[in-house]
DNA sequence: GCGCTATCTGAAAGCGCATACAGAACTCTG
DNA sequence: CAGAGTTCTGTATGCGCTTTCAGATAGCGC
């Protein structure tokens, strides 16, 4: 009497349920008036095919699945995100190109973010109904991902690519590159400063790598190390500024500061205003990834915008190809970034998007 | 030799498999020495447990859905979504409310878009793998809505409330009043002109409602109708402009311009603009949504917050609650609005968020 | 050491569907 | 109209798990 199944319709349209069945998943190989009889009795009773049985039974879900960390507060929730364009997340792009492509391939998509203590518990959890999954960088311990991946296929976002697994990032290094080559280069600049990620950020240890390149290739001094390193956030970026701006700064002031991601790089251009540093005028600020923020500080950043929605979207397409095929070589692949020129390196404003 | 399941598990760790299901679903039920045994016998097999089996068996699983509209043409993707401050979608702050308030229950979100079409379709589909369905308004025709919530419990979000079903909406009429009643009174503006969504858009009727309402309320004459209409697109913001101030515009000009949404708002200010009317100067604009991109634009724009990711939040509680009570009555939330005055209702920079 | 209770484990029966296989019904030919 | 195809439908089985019920085992007092 609650939900209806295959049954109670097969007996309602006098069919058989394998018949039911078959008007849903093969439609063509029932006769259509009996196609016609089942699909009314389903629309009389209100069936719903069950997901769980159907995975059962057929051995697939149609449903692709995301991992994502999200260090959000949950408390602080209404208060917080009352502003939506302070908080557009990262992962926000990621999902809706994830969801879109997975739309194109007929899948749906189903996500979690955890944080890390029980990001474990959340991976088995999706990778149990899902037909394939990405999971971004640092979102769950190896171990956990090990396992999964024996059961489905996984696909790494971003990060370190891991151990026979598909991979996508974006060129950091490339990214990196270029930018410093455009301080260098068409700003003539000679005298930088690389405010880096910790050290165990892969993802900020390639832009080093980039920023490194440039110098060789401009044939300046190798620097062997980022001139300073941060958490990454704002707070990180006003405190790099008050090292090398404050009172026990020595030698000379960079002509340029590099910092390895956006937030920092806001954070330092409040810092350097607050002690009356003309920017660009007296210093050069870059950053990178291309968050929002970016485009309303003043001056606007110069930055590396990252395709997070091509992530998902390649990440889809993996995952596809290997649900097709499943022992193809593992695949990594290396989205292509845009350096976006704009005020905070001394261009014109209105030159970058 | 694939994927192991409980059946493995269980002979390596020599019990039955009802043990190691216990060990799963409750721990506490088994003696720990043989727990051990059977999270040791799954950690070296790489058993991660079947959802499909499990919802099957156990009849719910532990999974939400979301079924919202995505009007984003799939092939234009890779070239308009280069930009992520602009595309911050409606759906995005839902899924991310939904997301966190799902995970705080222990559920994980499962989320399908849809073009018109194949709402339908994938509605059902994904109704079948929940244990409950928020849906955004207009997402999915009302036949298959109906059907659906006969099977698991629907929370409709946003639009009109859908007979018998739990509902969630923000103060359309409410977020406007306010807004028209701020033009009214604080500014003393006169004469007002609407421009409106379609007539069959719930939430811009309800908002027409409430700048009749502060008409009412200021005891001008009560505009009947919208002066005119648009699809809610930045085009036909251009478009009503053109029509109010085009060379066969008859009567006298409005002395403020008040807008459905922002994304009209947004495009009446460009052709505004184009024409030299000066806005707030010459004319008063204001939006409705507080898309991020109101306060990009110069001016910046006055319009009504809504509290997208509340939206999410409101849906998974009333879910949850629904599912703890199924006969509980139907219930309906509407969510508190905050009108945020910005440079081009003519308040002074930076009064609002 | 016995009987009793409290705890732990196993056997077995589905959950709702897909699908291989076989059988029924129908369509053509000659 | 018989026989060979062809198309359509039904029977039966199993997907991997949860859960009830009963049986086994352990703990305890006397």
């Amino acid at each position: 009497m609650s939900t209806p199944t295959v049954y109670d319709v097969a007996e309602r349209a006098g069919v058989s349920i394998a018949t039911v069945s078959r008007v849903y998943r093969n439609p063509d190989s029932v006769r259509g008036e009996t196609r016609e009889r089942v699909l009314a009795s389903a629309r009389e009773l209100g069936y719903v095919p069950s997901g769980s049985a159907r995975g059962l039974a057929s051995r697939s879900t149609g449903v692709l699945g995301l991992c994502y960390p999200d260090f959000h507060d949950a408390e602080a929730d209404s208060a917080t995100a009352s502003d939506p364009g302070e908080v557009t997340l990262y992962s926000d792009e990621v999902i809706r190109g994830m969801e879109r492509a997975a739309r194109r391939h007929g899948y749906a998509l189903l996500i979690a973010s955890s944080h890390a203590d029980e990001a474990g518990v959340r991976l088995t959890e999706v990778a149990g109904r899902v037909d394939g999954l990405a999971v971004l960088a640092q979102a769950v311990p190896d171990e956990a991902l090990e396992m999964v991946a024996r059961r489905v296929p996984v696909v790494v976002l971003a990060g370190e690519p891991y151990d026979g697994l598909d991979h996508v990032k974006v060129a950091n290094f490339d990214g990196q590159l270029q930018i410093t080559r455009h301080l260098l280069s068409a700003h003539r600049l000679r005298r930088l400063a690389f405010v880096g990620g910790p050290a165990d950020s892969p993802d900020g240890e390639a832009r080093f790598l980039g920023y490194q390149a440039a110098h060789l290739e401009a044939g300046l001094p190798l620097p062997a190390e980022p001139d300073l390193r941060g958490d990454l956030t704002q707070a990180a970026g006003r405190q790099a500024v008050e090292t090398l701006f404050g009172a026990s700064a020595k030698g000379s002031r960079p002509q340029g500061l590099v910092f390895a991601n956006d937030q920092m790089a806001v954070g330092g251009l409040h810092a350097l205003q607050e002690r009356g540093v003309d920017v660009p005028g007296d210093i050069a600020v870059t950053g990178f990834d291309g968050i929002p923020l970016s485009r309303l500080v003043r001056p606007t950043l110069t930055t590396v915008l990252q395709p997070m929605g091509r992530l998902g979207v390649e990440a889809v397409e993996l995952l596809v190809a290997r649900l097709a095929e499943r022992d193809r070589a593992p695949e990594a692949r290396l989205l292509p970034v845009a350096a976006v020129l704009r005020e905070s390196c001394g261009c014109p404003a209105g030159t970058g998007a």
